[in-house]
DNA sequence: CCAAAAGTGTTGCCTTTACACCCATGT
DNA sequence: ACATGGGTGTAAAGGCAACACTTTTGG
């Protein structure tokens, strides 16, 4: 019989077993940003029945680790990236979703600088990762699609009400980079006047006193984010960051 | 060692093993409201070191199904209601969450009108289950304060953007009810005439025509929520649901 | 007629949107 | 000098918050 009868935590004893016991992997949605493209890093998939398809980057769950600690070693692995921001977007759990048997799967959504990212790759050869436009994507093995869907519909509401994007541009960027920044991500288009004026309104952008080099027209100012403004803020409850 | 070397979701066959499968449960935050008061549905907990404390309702998730499917399998059990409304909250994976073992569980949360509740109450008796003001509720055993806290807090979120308190009140209500739900579930005051017109100009809310009975005062008119307006307004993207 | 809660409009302010012209640099 | 993208201000409209008195019922 099933634990319906008794359907408390405290009756679980008698349960642990293996007959319940279920493989755990965590798959990392990966998106960076680059040249005005939103993409996301994929690896070749050369499983039945999914060969010639491209997956997620995923690995299963050790014993002694969280599912968010499994996330950070596969974005190391893979990046060789620390402290990435890293976001869960949901349980996959579906019976016949893995052909290998039952794998439940927690993805994770993570931002990227592309930029930087170039700087710290290792053997991205090897490993067959690629960075695939967003707009190209569209059949991915298992069902990758379906968490590629959820993670940018979660990416795209956390954008506005967190400042992540600043994750995915280079450290020092004009204001007309994050203006496309925005629109790209969330697939709209913002007039610059007051684009600009909210962002400055913030009060959360740091003039660099800097411009761009090496432009054929008028060098565009450079601005970094000031995290820690932010930090403070964000403890005093003076914070409204909304795009 | 360990999967690292690997890194790619193709070379998981060899790892399909017992050292690396966890039991899985599921653990629903049941959220109910009555009297101006949000409760939640706890069960004694008998298990050491957490003997006297309560907990969320939780059981292991089932060799052939999905943990949605697990979270409408424990809601039917405890609650014989369907139909309620379910959201994922959180994944929990802490090694040492569970003193019987690893157990990595999947957190829901539910929402209840606990009038409609008492009607289709079984043996709550035999469960020991309670009805606790989430006011009063500080220390729930395992980590189930923080999977509390989380819920909750995604709770206020949703309340704000979908109508998931109609799921919370009586089918009939008077908007004076409907504002002291929102005012309870947020911790929040606001106008009643600025709370009337916001929710009257959403024009999803039916004038049932009727009014309160056995009432020492004026009594109030009654209205109800027009789901299926609200899903067609959803369809064509009219919908613009925010309190 | 009194108590208790229901119901109803107006105003000022702030936020958001729409919109067009000059500026700095490289070639 | 010209081509290219960078930078700036203002006005109108709409949404939001603040506020007090009248109405209906039961006792």
């Amino acid at each position: 019989m099933t634990s319906s009868k008794t359907g408390n935590i405290n009756t679980w004893l008698s349960h642990l077993q293996e007959e319940t016991k279920f493989s755990i992997s965590v798959d990392c949605v990966i998106f960076g940003y680059d040249s005005s493209k939103l993409k996301v890093l994929l690896i070749d998939c050369n499983m039945p029945p999914y060969e010639g398809r491209k997956s997620l980057i995923g690995e299963l769950l050790e014993a002694k680790e969280t599912t968010t600690q499994a996330a950070r070693r596969i974005l190391k692995n893979c990046t060789s990236l620390k402290d990435l921001y890293l976001e869960e977007v949901s349980v996959y759990s579906n019976p016949d979703r893995h052909p290998l048997g039952r794998v439940v799967t927690l993805a994770y959504y993570s931002l990227i600088s592309i930029a930087d990212y170039e700087k710290h790759i290792v053997d991205a050869a090897n490993k067959r990762l690629e960075w695939i436009d967003l707009e190209d994507i569209n059949k991915l093995a298992f069902d990758h699609q379906e968490i590629l869907t959820d993670a940018y519909n979660r990416l795209q509401r956390t954008v506005r009400e967190k400042p992540i994007g600043f994750s995915m541009l280079p450290k020092k960027f004009t204001l007309i980079q994050l203006q496309n920044f925005y629109e790209t991500v969330l697939n709209i288009e913002v007039d610059r006047r007051n684009f600009r004026r909210k962002l400055m309104a913030l009060g959360l952008l740091i003039d660099l006193q800097e411009v761009q080099d090496n432009v054929s027209h008028r060098p565009a100012k450079l601005y970094s984010f000031d995290f820690e403004k932010y930090k403070q803020k964000q403890n005093i409850g003076t914070l409204n960051f909304e795009i």
